[in-house]
DNA sequence: TCACTAACGCTATATCTGTAGCATTTACCA
DNA sequence: TGGTAAATGCTACAGATATAGCGTTAGTGA
């Protein structure tokens, strides 16, 4: 009588071994992305580094998009707190300005998951529910400026320019885009 | 003594065959891409579809995101007007409506090209020029109407929204996405 | 402590991706 | 109309990517 694991591998056993493979694997995750980018992040390189076979890291994870998502919900799990300026335009500014430093970093840990929400369905999903959560958190900044707005709305229209510019047209940051964008995201709250 | 070619594979000799086998080529690459969008279009099966060797295609194209590049450059020769509704509001809702056609179609191409962007430096090249020129061209929308805002600051705020949603989040369109993001960057270019 | 089996390690293999070397075809020019 | 070499076709091969099968290790619960 054979018997069929029902569950994907690591489900069922959970502890000992199982964790420390998986903390092994993220770490290397972690170290080869901030080395090389998402290219460096080979299901090869992954299993020299950490120690674990080819052939485990293939059949817990698909693929390297898989490998982010799954180390990018274990990294998050640092709570985010919207900052508190005193005014919309600054509350926004602000945010605009964290999203400029984590798109230009060298490397950009979040240019790599967006690379690799493009290949990898896991990461798509990891990068989604990452956002969704942050603009749950940020929405009180646009409520206790302008209660009648959409905050998501406002939110969106602060920080998508960012986006467009420096992730999806790879445009090179300029000093005053976090500024210009929170202003025209403030006017077409207040008005 | 042997004789070096000067210029890549194509260049010296453009006619005739070498313009037969682009054609070809170009051909299958945009079949391929309406059947299965960009994961259709690998260098072995455009090779199969335009009966051109593998090696040639390799030789004159480096990758996929190459094809799809040149395969781009091709078919923009098609010249496109700003919509004239009489306001400014108008004029942004239609361009954004023709974005979200474009980024909702089943399959989609420019999606397939966001996606070979990632990839491939030719075709984020290829669309970084792409909608420069529609910029360039869409910024007499906000001049005739807003003569003091920046032409650029006010498109972006009022499309970036749309392919922040549609592309980088993958939320499904909503009806009124187009109107209500056209709406906030019109306010910010009135204020 | 011990039996059971999930999880892992290992080898072999299949497929995909990309390139090198050389033969063949054919565009271009004198 | 030839002569030259650009462009292509072909074969072989190197490397990366992915999976299958089976033996081994070790977490889990009785």
């Amino acid at each position: 009588m054979e018997s069929i694991p029902q569950a994907p591998p690591g489900a069922t056993r959970p502890g000992g071994r199982t964790a420390r493979t998986r903390g092994q694997v993220l770490e290397a995750v972690a170290s080869l992305l901030l080395e090389g980018g998402f290219d460096a992040v080979t299901m090869d390189a992954v299993a020299a580094r950490s120690g674990i076979h080819r052939t485990t890291i293939y059949r817990r994870w698909r693929d390297p998009g898989a490998l982010l998502a799954d180390s990018f919900e274990a990294a998050r799990e640092q709570p985010w707190q919207p900052p508190d300026t005193g005014s919309l335009l600054g509350d926004l500014t602000e945010i605009n300005h964290q999203i400029v430093t984590a798109l230009t970093a060298e490397p950009s840990i979040t240019q790599a998951l967006i690379t690799a929400s493009f290949r990898s369905p896991a990461a798509a999903e990891a990068l989604k529910h990452f956002w969704d959560d942050r603009f749950t958190s940020a929405a009180v900044v646009v409520k206790r400026a302008a209660p009648d707005a959409d905050p998501r709305t406002i939110l969106i229209a602060a920080c998508a320019p960012i986006f467009y510019e420096l992730a999806l047209m790879r445009s090179p940051a300029t000093p005053d885009m976090a500024a210009r964008y929170a202003r025209s995201a403030t006017a077409a709250a207040t008005t």
